[in-house]
DNA sequence: TTGTAGGCGTTATCAT
DNA sequence: ATGATAACGCCTACAA
């Protein structure tokens, strides 16, 4: 056996110190005790290549009672991988991030995959630090999720070397940069044919002010599926004007062609529930109030559940993540994902018939 | 000049392949390309010792030209230390998570570490393949985020390697094992006494009943400042009997002695709010409206702000990476770390005098 | 089937 | 001050 490591194992922690940590188990720890030299040891574990059965036995039994954990900073070395996962965040403030954080969590869990996650806390000038410290580290893929139209030109790094780097909501990609979306269609579609169904003509959209742009194929989803079964629709930002949603929803309610629904999004369902009961009018009865629902959070807030079109975000990053490792094992796709059934329409309390006028 | 590695390179590359990636530039590439060896170059990037003007120079030049940006994982072999800090989450549905997040990677990237972030999705029976993921990529420390009291078994696997490990909201700690936590008592006696001083005598808790069970501390906190200032106190849970909020506002503000503020978690502060005024009342005329808010999300979600006690949860984030950070470098603290000032009473509008009996 | 040896990219030790 | 060299822990051609 070799002698060579415990006489370096006494020179460096011969003296005990209490901030010395001790030296982790090693490969080489395992095929000692097991009597076997190293490469049996790893084509044990590995499974590379056949090893004989009582070998192998021990050893298991050998990393059974060390505790032994393989070093994957060394592996990764070695085979040129480091079984990471870059997540780059423009910002961390929407709960629908959490919930991709999860699902690609997740994913990329299932895979053997570890999740490096890094965000730039809304501020640009943070990217070329992050991304350089992302490529430091070697991922073997990276998820952009940020609100822009357009990619930043830091990509390159990793574009060069042949990173696959995938992405969402962006509308214009960079070439060979595969963008991955969700596909609302269906449960917009859904959810507008159930809503023409009960009678109703008009909707009012209220759009979130402050931390959340809808993807732009959600509007154009909108957009079509309303006109398709000829219904009216109305966009109101809480932004505008500095009007609150209670004012809002007041001024849409007393005007001439006032909608019988709103569409909002989950963090003001409940502000705009209330704005209507303000101005007289009872839910779902006058008026029917539907909204988005993006997080599982949101979803579990309230108590009394609006009708949604659910979006499964947990599953989005789920399924990115499966995405990228195939790209990374397989070879990059050829064209952009979209990834179906992740939208649907879920029916609620807040939802009835269109009152007869 | 070493030409062994070009011969490599042509063995590796020489087929061009699809899917083949470009070798990344390394350390060696960089002294070619200089003209000095491999450990200049590596002297001159850390800063090890000092090399020569000229000789630096040409070596940032050469970085600069071939985009070399050094492997972590090689660094991280070499120097047995990953530079990773690993994060665990027992799940990830409570938008404080986010915050956590956004702040420990906030402190680890300052502190040129990265962030490995790892949910069990609620399972426990996922922690053993989870945290022998973490420590097989032997993460050089971890943060531990779950609402149970006691800590896991899985977690020697940490403390006999001497990788340091922190948690919050734990009450049983394991010995050696610090635990961070945030005082909310300055923020939470705060709040109290100044709704005292408006006059107000009783106060009713609304818990969440499903994501988030608070800490302990904050129970306490309470406890000791409304008997401090002789309030009355009292907790109703949305889960009880099956009650909703609003039944629950409804049962409290015809009981005899009513409370006259309403302390809720924020995503349940619409409905109760709601609630006040379906029975009859004036917000803050009549009742008060009193908040925890523990994440940015929930603070910008709704328009009329409520008065709150605000837990910056991005900050705590930060602190905790940071004493995780320096128990990684300079050995673990001697006593638990309770970081102070992050909880504080943000007056609003729903909250006002109390009414004459 | 098993062992030996070399190398992944980096830093540290040792001569020079 | 600089350069050759030896590790770090792992995998794998190659030799036995």
């Amino acid at each position: 056996m070799n002698g060579g490591r415990d006489h370096r194992t006494d020179l460096r922690y011969g003296f005990p110190m209490a901030t010395e940590r001790p030296r982790p188990v090693t490969l080489m720890d395992v095929a000692n005790e097991a009597g076997v030299s190293v490469s049996t040891a790893s084509r044990a574990l590995t499974g590379a290549r056949r090893v004989r059965g009582d070998l192998e036995a021990r050893v298991r039994t050998a990393v059974e009672t060390l505790g032994y954990r393989p070093n994957e900073a060394a592996r990764g070395l070695r085979m040129a991988r480091t079984m990471t996962l870059g997540v780059f965040f423009h910002e961390l403030t929407n709960p629908v991030s959490l919930d991709l954080i999860d699902g690609l969590g997740a994913a990329a869990h299932e895979a053997r995959y570890s999740l490096a996650v890094t965000s730039a806390r809304g501020d640009r000038s943070q990217y070329a630090s992050l991304f350089q410290h992302l490529y430091g580290q070697r991922v073997d893929g990276l998820v952009l999720v940020w609100p822009f139209g357009e990619l930043s030109a830091h990509l390159a790094l990793f574009v060069r070397a042949g990173i696959p780097v995938i992405t969402i909501r962006s509308q214009r990609g960079v070439p060979g940069l595969p963008v991955v979306s969700a596909d609302t269609t269906a449960g917009i579609t859904e959810a507008v044919n159930a809503l023409a169904a009960l009678g109703h003509r008009g909707m009012t959209v209220i759009a979130h002010g402050i931390l959340w742009t809808p993807p732009a194929s959600r509007r154009r989803n909108l957009d079509l599926a309303t006109e398709a079964v000829g219904m009216r629709l109305r966009r109101r930002s809480s932004r505008d004007a500095g009007l609150t949603v209670r004012e809002i929803v007041a001024s849409e309610l007393s005007s001439e062609d006032a909608p019988t629904v709103f569409l909002a999004p989950y963090a003001e369902v409940g502000e705009v529930i209330e704005a209507i009961r303000a101005v007289g009018k009872r839910v779902p009865e006058d008026v029917s109030v539907v909204s988005f629902a993006d997080s599982r959070f949101g979803a579990a807030a309230l108590s009394e559940r609006p009708a949604v079109i659910d979006v499964d975000s947990f599953e989005l990053g789920r399924r990115m993540a499966q995405v990228l490792v195939d790209a990374i094992e397989n070879g990059p796709p050829s064209e952009d994902v979209r990834i179906q059934g992740l939208a649907r329409w879920v029916p609620g309390a807040t939802v009835g018939p269109a009152p007869h006028r």
